[in-house]
DNA sequence: TTAGCGTGTATTGTCGACAATCGACATTGG
DNA sequence: CCAATGTCGATTGTCGACAATACACGCTAA
């Protein structure tokens, strides 16, 4: 620690080279949750390998990463696909995610008002402006964003853990629905009694809130399925 | 392989070589769970490897596994090693843990009669005679297998496989407690009153009862941190 | 015709060798 | 003495080649 204080805030610090698994494996999530890769395509090591120009080493742990992560599933000596979303798929990631919020906000109230609730209503702000602006993207993100910061604030890394896991399925159903969405407006306007709950320290209305919020987004996705196919 | 369809149902079709990975992975989490391996305790590929008389594939991926599991731990170009429970981790297995029984229990209270409770009766009578006979190890297995039934009976396969990682680490922080354990009796009866309640669709009566078997066994294994080490 | 059997091909499983990276120790220059 | 730097050993990261396996197709024989 002798001459560091020179270097403090210059760059230089953090340019790391991640891990070529690492860099494959964001790539191949990035497409799949974007929908570019649909469920039950296939993926082979070598095809893969050779796109992206390195050996099949680290596809294949890139493979067993996502398939951890519930995006691929592998058949030893047959293929490695895109994991197909079935309707029980969809309604148990949003009835465990239902739960999971519950718990967080269960812990958030047990803490009290050693709880910053201030990061929260600011998201809420940000997404009345993009449902207003018709910004549909943004909106999801935003929304993305409140759920995770709520999971955040129960000071639990395990169940952060947890939730992200599922939120990654979340998003890989939402990018499976190509048209989308009427009630704009209505998904910016559930937040805001979730956040006014916690600050009341109302612990069944906020549960309540938020149940009926998960529960209405598992609708709406389950429509799709039912419709699209 | 010429007379194949003769030896359709016979035996033989069932002793398929499973991959090496998995049965290093196996080997790898049977020593953990048993306490062989101790947290901290420093793992290399090469030298596993040669144990074993494999090469380094498997191992890695076994490695890969295990961490996924929350088992190892993996620093690029470092070293992996067993991960040590810190008490916040041993708080947070238990916290979620019961927040996932109560799920369980609440789906399975709402699918009512259609419910068959009698694989949970049977483990409580066993429970009760490997009490009395003093059977630390089979009382354990048993406490294990009846709260697997209680979530294999919500019907959600989702559940359950978070579940199972949960599981993976309690049976790790119970290996480690070496000197357990005065009432023995009263982990047996600490289950009965929850069929009871599931049996009298009394969701509110098994919660509670659920919340006080968990919070006990967590207070058990945290004691033994603050004094073991 | 057709049931059963070999064969071919595509894919994953496993292997040994080499490269990249990290941490600790030795080295050097003041 | 000591701080900066060079070097070394250990470990993981990546690679290309070969083996094992599963499935589909065509072939043979009754």
């Amino acid at each position: 620690m002798s001459e560091q204080g020179k270097m403090d805030g210059i760059l230089l610090a953090g340019i790391a080279n991640p891990p070529l698994r690492s860099r494959v494996a964001d790539r191949l999530r990035d497409a799949i949750l974007r929908g570019e890769l649909r469920p039950g395509q296939t993926l082979t090591e070598v095809a893969l390998a050779q796109q992206l120009q390195v050996s099949r080493a680290p596809v294949r742990e890139a493979f067993r990463s996502l398939s951890e992560e519930g995006l691929l599933e592998t058949v030893p000596y047959k293929g490695t696909r895109v994991r197909a979303l079935s309707r029980t798929d969809i309604e148990e990631t949003y009835s465990l995610r239902g739960q999971l919020e519950a718990f967080a906000i269960t812990r958030i109230v047990e803490r009290g008002n050693r709880v910053d609730l201030g990061g929260l209503e600011r998201l809420c702000g940000q997404m009345q402006e993009l449902a207003a602006a018709g910004d549909l993207a943004g909106l999801n993100e935003a929304d993305e964003r409140f759920h995770k910061t709520l999971i955040e604030l129960a000071d639990h890394a395990l169940l952060l853990s947890v939730w992200s896991t599922l939120a990654l399925r979340v998003r890989q159903i939402m990018a499976l629905r190509n048209r989308q969405n009427d009630n704009l407006a209505e998904v910016a306007l559930n937040h805001p009694p979730i956040v006014r709950a916690l600050k009341a320290g109302d612990l069944d209305g906020a549960l309540s809130y938020i149940a009926r919020h998960v529960a209405s987004a598992a609708d709406l996705s389950l429509e799709l399925v039912a419709e699209g196919g």
